[in-house]
This record gives C-alpha cells, structure tokens and sequence, in this order.
DNA sequence: CCTGGCACTCTGCGCGTTCGAGTGCCAGCA
DNA sequence: TGCTGGCACTCGAACGCGCAGAGTGCCAGG
C-alpha cells in the first residue's frame, strides 16, 4: 500500500500535469505544493510511484506524468467531484429553461456541455426502450395510403409510411385508431406486442391485411427506434489537446462519427452513477488517449438516456464531472417538468 | 489576356499541387505535362502568371502554388465537371435506396457525400418555406392540453404542446381538425396565416380562445421551422487539410459548429447552378483557407435545400463538383419519389 | 527515514555549414 | 518575336555541433 505522502505526491503530479500539460519534476513539486519534504524525498516517492505504474516518464531525464493507472487511483481515491459554482448553476438553468422542444434540449444540452467543460459533449436522445407511449395517431393519406405517427412520454415523435394492401375506410381506420389508443397509451414500449397481438382479429376480413400491416410498421417502429440517436458538440475543443494533438486528433473525429462506437461507449456505463473511463479502458483503440465522463439522466428516478464528455486523459477530472452532473440534473429536471 | 499556353501551364500547375500538395517548379511541370517547350519558357509564362496574381511563391527559392484567383480562373474556365463513374453511380443509387425515412436520406446522403469527395460534406433539411402541408392533427392529451401535429410533404414532422386556456370539448377537437385540415392542406407555408385568419369567429365564444391559442402555435411552427436545420459529416477528413493543418483546422471546426454561419454559407449560393466559393470568397473569416462546393436539391424543379462540401482550397474541383452534383441528383429522386 | 550534495543523462536551442531546388536574366537561335 | 540553354544567385531544409538547464539516481550523513 502506498503511504498517505505518496498519494499526495500522485495528486500533486496530475494537478501541475493538468495544468501545465508538461511533465513535473521534484523541485517544482516541491516549490507549488507544501507537501513539507524536501525534493529528494519526492524523487524516492517518484520511483515507488513509478515502479507501480502510476506515472512515468517520456525520456530518461524529463518530469513524471500519470499513466492510465495514475489517473484511475486519483479519480478514484484522491478526487472529489467538484460542485460548480452558484452563478454556474443559474447559468445553466437560464440556458436550459429556454428550450422549447426536445430536439432544442438536447442541442441545448450538447452546447452547454462543451462550453462549460472546453471538450467535446455527447447526449443521447432519450431512449425509447423504457419510455411509454403517449399516443398513436393513423391518418389518411390517401385511399390506400397511411401514415403512423407515434407519440412518446419524451416528447419525441416519430411517424412511418404505411402502403395498405387493400384500401381502409374511415370508419375503419377511427376504429383501429381508438382500439389501438386505448390498449397503449401510458403502457411502455416493450409491453406493446403482446397487448396488440389479437387486434386483427377482432377486424372484418377485408381489413385484417392492412390492421396487420399497420401493426407491424408500429412495432418496426419501436424496434428501429431503440436504435438510439445521439448527438454531439464541442469538436473544436479537439485542438486543446495538446501540443500533438495532430496526431491525436484523427482517431478521435473518426470515432465521434461513428454513432456505434459512441453509444457503446455511453452503454459501457452501466449505473446509473457516474462513469469514468480513462485511456486504454476504452475498448475502442482511436479513443486510447481519451477519457470519457458519461453519467445517465432521465426525467424521474430512472436513466432514460446517458451523456458525457470526450477529452484528453490529461483533463480536470474533478471538474468535469462536476459539470457533468450537474448539467445531467437539470436536464432531467427539466425533461420532467415537459 | 492570357495566351493559350499560359492558361495551360496554369492548369497544370493547379493540377500537380492538388496531387502533391507542394510547391511546383518549372522543371518538374515539363517533365509531368506535354507542354512542348522547355521549362525556361515555363518559368517566362509563370512570371507572367504570378503578376497577373494567379500563383504565388511562398518562398523566394521554391516553386509556385495557386492563388484563390488562380484557383477561380481554373474552375471557371480550365475546367470542366468530373462525371462519375458507373460503378460510383451505382453505389450511390444503392446506398440511396435503403433510406426509410427524411432523417435517413439525410443522414445517408451526408456520409456518402463526405466518403465520396473525402471531405466535410454539409447537408440541410428540405426547407419548409416552400413545402405544402400535407396534414394537420391535434390531439388531446389532457383536457386543457393539447398536442400538434403539423405534416409536411417532405415527410417532415413537427410537434408542438398546447396549453389551453378553457378546456376543450371532444366536438369541438374534431371540428377545429377538420376545418384546419379542410383549409390548408396541400396550401404552402407562406399561405397558411391568411387562410385560417378568420376561424375563431366560427366557433362558439367559450372556444374561441383555445382556437386561437392553437392557430398562433400553428403559425409560429411555420415560422421557426423555417430556419433550417443542417447536419454534418466526415469531419475527420480535415486531417486530410495538409501539413499545416493543425493551424487550419481550429477554426473552420468553429465555424462548422455554427449553424448559422452555415446557413448563410449554403445559402449564398443563390441560384439552382452549382456555386463554388473559393477561399477568400467566403465570407466567413475563419473559412479564408477552405473552398465551399454547394448546390441545390428539390423533389421536383424548385431546389427546396442546399447540400454541399467544405474541404481545403487545394482541392480536387472537377472530381468534387461532379461527385456534388451526382449526390443532389440521386437525393432529388428519391425525394420526389417517396 | 529524511536530506543535501554530486555526477550523469537527456532534450532543446542556437549557430554555422552544406546541399539542392528553383528562380531570374541574358545571349543566341529560328 | 518568341523559344531555348546556360549561368549565377537566393533561400529554405537538413545536418552536425556544442552548450545550458532541468531532472534524475544514488550515496553518505543527520
């Protein structure tokens, strides 16, 4: 186990590291923190510190910087989350109660993200897995011709095409529209299938067709849905990388682009509690000089969606995941009051 | 004006830095092109190019590279649109085809875009302005809440909530639809307000505030929906930008995450023809080191949107314009056939 | 177990030199 | 008049060198 001293000696590296972005020696160690020893003790505690792997050095005669597992054990021991400041918290709030939709939370969101954090945000949509429905709608397009349109307790909408295999009359189609309504409102999505299962039965044989039909694309719907979508912000944030940052730079954007890879990487971050992943925790290789903060949010107690944050490994831990929560609240708050 | 010959070394000198991306000098363009005369008459006809401001050298002792009015004189006179390929039609149509909904098309046609000409490609929604409704359904999710449903013919769908200021019966629910929908379906946007000026008259005075409530959010959807949404793709090929690109990259990344800026740039491009703006052109200052390829695209005649690429101004022009005009094309059917 | 001292090892920087690509100019030739 | 070959010149890139400074590891002493 390392000493009590030791750990600060590790705080007091990623602290100056973060700060300066260059590797910390002894005596500035020494000079910046009253750790009460002289530089010669650190340089003993360097070596232990380094001997486990919590920091290293670029070349043999340059600063220690953390490693992965240097960065791990001070988010995890040696950190707190900092809480933001109160006119950070008014700010956030004013810039969040001037959404008028959901598209306009989330885009919100993701700006406020990245500014308050300087990296680059992710915000998932909310998932429609555990959300109910709030309403389905059937129009008419023409005699053979519908258009679903599905309503979600998040506010979101989504509507489908439908080609009808035999033309539906209006009575019908009032008809198929409140049996419908009335078996899903205010159920959840997954409970949907087996609560319409019997429905075309209950139908003339001329419509069975396209009451099936229409059933189908509605439940296509709720699958193709739970795809989540995502969004993301900040991406000039990139260039405060580092000083080599071009060669960073590239395995990253081309990860951001991938929806794939980012919603693994919110879903890795399993609790709802807030997850960490520092450099090579990430299963994707471009994103091995990153860290990712995701913490979920959701309109009550439970996490519809996750959001987060992209940086260096090299980050304010503390105070990103402050802003991090802090952002996820309230768009919770405010996705509970819509 | 400039002779034959000297358009043609312009040319070539545009072609070569495109390919190489360094400084070209006269030996070398003698030996690439079949100019037939020697690289001394070369260096002549580049003196002569380099007054008239068409090159430039970075250095004293290097080669020439091409100015924006270099690079504006070869687009507009020294060359043509680069065709596709079959094989790269093909793959268009392909991937085109397998779009389910305006979200996908969009989404679809921006990553083929950026794969295609290996840049940032831009791509805006299907404007509203000159879009018909197609449909219009409210829907009544409390008794004093109630929820819009406006349908574009583009297949776009927008949602409002409604907070009524009386509760509102089912009869009259059904009888605002039908009158709504009665009188401005397949009307187009811009007609709207004067054709439901005079609905609340109609209806008995308990109802006419909630009417009226409904109208000014209807009107208002059309109006904020107006400002069109655009999304992006292949960022990462900014790493493509050259070797300066770390300084490049910052703020065109900037300028890129402001849609507004965004907006404007596709919008300049006014008429239907594909407009090519070539570093300094573009209004936008952190856009002086890139070139904006954009047309527009419609189902029909009318170009609805814009879409288009952001890339270096050392960029392959005809390869690029052809791979645009292509894209826009094969968007416009599939548009006009859903 | 901490500390001061000392020798050692790197990197980064500035400087001068060389090398070569590319130019501009000029005299000669069709 | 216009093209060509030749020649001197310029200037940046690359290389080697030496130096200064920061940082280390180790050791002997408190």
């Amino acid at each position: 186990m390392l000493s009590e001293r030791r750990l600060e000696v590790l705080r007091a590296i990623v602290q100056d590291y973060v700060g300066t972005e260059e590797p910390v020696g002894s005596k500035a160690l020494t000079e910046r923190h009253r750790l009460g020893v002289s530089p010669a003790t650190v340089r003993n505690d360097m070596a232990v510190l380094e001997e486990e792997g919590f920091i290293a050095q670029p070349h043999t005669s340059a600063g220690r910087i953390p490693t992965d597992k240097g960065y791990r054990l001070f988010v995890d021991k040696l950190a707190g989350v900092k809480p933001l400041s109160s006119p950070e918290r008014r700010a956030i709030q004013n810039f969040l109660d001037g959404a008028v939709d959901l598209d306009d939370v989330v885009g919100r969101t993701v700006r406020l993200l990245a500014q308050l954090t300087r990296q680059v945000a992710v915000v998932q949509y909310p998932s429609l897995t555990r959300s109910t429905v709030r309403h389905v709608e059937l129009l008419s397009l023409a005699p053979a011709r519908l258009m679903l349109v599905l309503i979600t307790d998040t506010g979101r909408v989504e509507q489908r095409m439908i080609d009808c295999p035999a033309p539906f009359g209006d009575t019908s189609l009032a008809d198929l529209r409140a049996r419908l309504n009335s078996r899903v409102v205010g159920r959840r999505f997954s409970d949907v299938p087996h609560l319409v299962q019997d429905l075309p039965e209950s139908f003339e044989s001329e419509d069975r067709g396209t009451v099936s039909t229409v059933l189908s694309v509605l439940l296509e719907t709720l699958v193709e849905e739970t795809e989540e979508r995502l969004i993301i912000g900040g991406t000039s944030n990139l260039t405060r990388f580092g000083h080599d940052f071009p060669v960073m730079i590239r395995p990253v954007l081309e990860a951001l682009e991938e929806q794939v890879v980012l919603l693994k990487l919110l879903g890795e971050a399993t609790d709802s509690g807030m997850t960490v992943r520092i450099g090579h925790e990430n299963a994707h290789e471009g994103l091995n000089a990153t860290s990712v903060v995701a913490v979920g949010y959701g309109s009550g107690d439970e996490a519809v969606a996750k959001l987060g944050v992209v940086g260096p490994t090299r980050m304010d831990y503390p105070g990103t995941m402050g802003a991090v929560r802090a952002v996820a609240r309230y768009v919770g708050q405010i996705l509970a009051e819509s």
